[in-house]
DNA sequence: GTCAGACCTGACTATATGGTCATTCATAAT
DNA sequence: ATTATGAATGACCATATAGTCAGGTCTGAC
């Protein structure tokens, strides 16, 4: 919510000119990561998004600076989706591979329950080569995210991990989602995908264990 | 090379206007595969090809109309080097799965050897989603690609394929190859990778395989 | 009912990129 | 050496998109 309204704000009341100004803002961000998941960032004008949410042009530039910010702030938003499911784990987590397994499960879920946002966090690009055009304020959120993979995986590896290891993890954490996505392609059922990607799943925690130097004898 | 110089080309020489020409032409299809998997296909400028390839822009035009010539060029040049691959069958193919086998490991070679040829015509986007904002003209190499996709495969299964399966086909062979991408991306050695996409392999094989209608009892 | 304040609007301006062309440069024939 | 032909050039124009703003609309207080 944008908060031009000073003295209902100071009240600390919500005014129905607030809910306005909030729901053109939900309008605007609905809109826009439907194009952008369309027809690529680059791609979308800023009317490409106005349009789809039916409202002026000048609109949107009442609630957002330019297409970075909104994107930026779609990127954030949906990275906090991604990072909750991260943080919420089900089950008590003692090793490293236990702790990779949950962290693809995560993306998985985050792939399946919310496509757009994930291709939205992974458009193609970041996977493909790491060094681009990225805007500065695109990286923050992907260096918290980084942040938040190291935070989870720090407890079952002995020493600092590299920050490069933990870009190229996920990367690769990216690239086997997509993949996975690959099964889904074909038109499988769900629980046939489920049982055909599960040697892959164990060979691919396997590697990514060995990958952060864990060594499977001494369970460290 | 552009022939205007219709004397000489009558005479059938091949002069050394011509290998100039030709030159420049090389110099801007090679400028522009590298300008298009750093910024996009999007992103990237008319500009940005004739600065990286250190000419003039007047010059881009002489040779290519616009960027969607000289793209869908990269784009049939690329594919063309893919197909050579996938007609050079090394080994006698008697099953659908040794089908499936040799074209996955076209790919998988291609991406290897190619990379950014690869990128170029994999360009994220065509995976994700199917239906986008893509042109007339590169509609046709694409078109061209899914036929020979068919004809390599058709031998193996009995009654007509359907498009769209060969379509999905097509997505799921690219995902697979991202995905195993992703484990070169973590840094493991050439032969580790190999081997621990060797579950991954026989199982999307088999599921490709029964996707097309294959029974393994009658080996049909 | 009316008025102030905040939201929304789309015509307007500025800028960046696409695309042109008169000129310059390189080559080859005489 | 001269000249004709075609390649290369970059200043230039046209267009599309980013971004602005004066004016219209909605809301809530009095």
């Amino acid at each position: 919510m944008v908060i031009h309204n000073m003295i209902d704000a100071e009240k600390g009341n919500i005014t129905r000119a607030d809910k306005r100004a909030d729901r053109t803002r939900r309008k605007l961000l609905s809109a826009a990561l439907e194009v952008f998941t369309e027809y690529g960032l680059d791609a979308t004008t800023i009317e490409d998004i106005t349009q789809r949410a039916d409202l002026g042009k000048g609109t949107f530039y009442r609630h957002f600076q330019d297409k970075e910010e909104i994107a930026t702030c779609l990127v954030d938003l949906s990275l906090n989706e991604l990072l909750e499911r991260l943080r919420n784990v089900g089950k008590l987590i003692k090793t490293l591979p236990e702790a990779i397994e949950h962290l693809l499960d995560a993306h998985y879920k985050f792939f399946l329950e919310e496509n757009e946002k994930f291709i939205l966090l992974f458009q193609g690009r970041l996977l493909v080569k790491l060094e681009r055009r990225i805007s500065e304020k695109m990286e923050g959120p992907y260096e918290r995210y980084l942040h938040e993979l190291e935070h989870l995986l720090a407890p079952f590896v002995g020493e600092k991990i590299d920050p490069m290891k933990i870009r190229r993890l996920a990367c690769a954490v990216a690239g086997f989602v997509f993949g996975f996505f690959s099964f889904a392609m074909i038109g499988m059922e769900m629980e046939q995908v489920e049982s055909s990607i599960q040697p892959l799943r164990q060979s691919f925690v396997k590697s990514l264990s060995s990958f952060l130097g864990y060594l499977p004898e001494t369970g460290k």
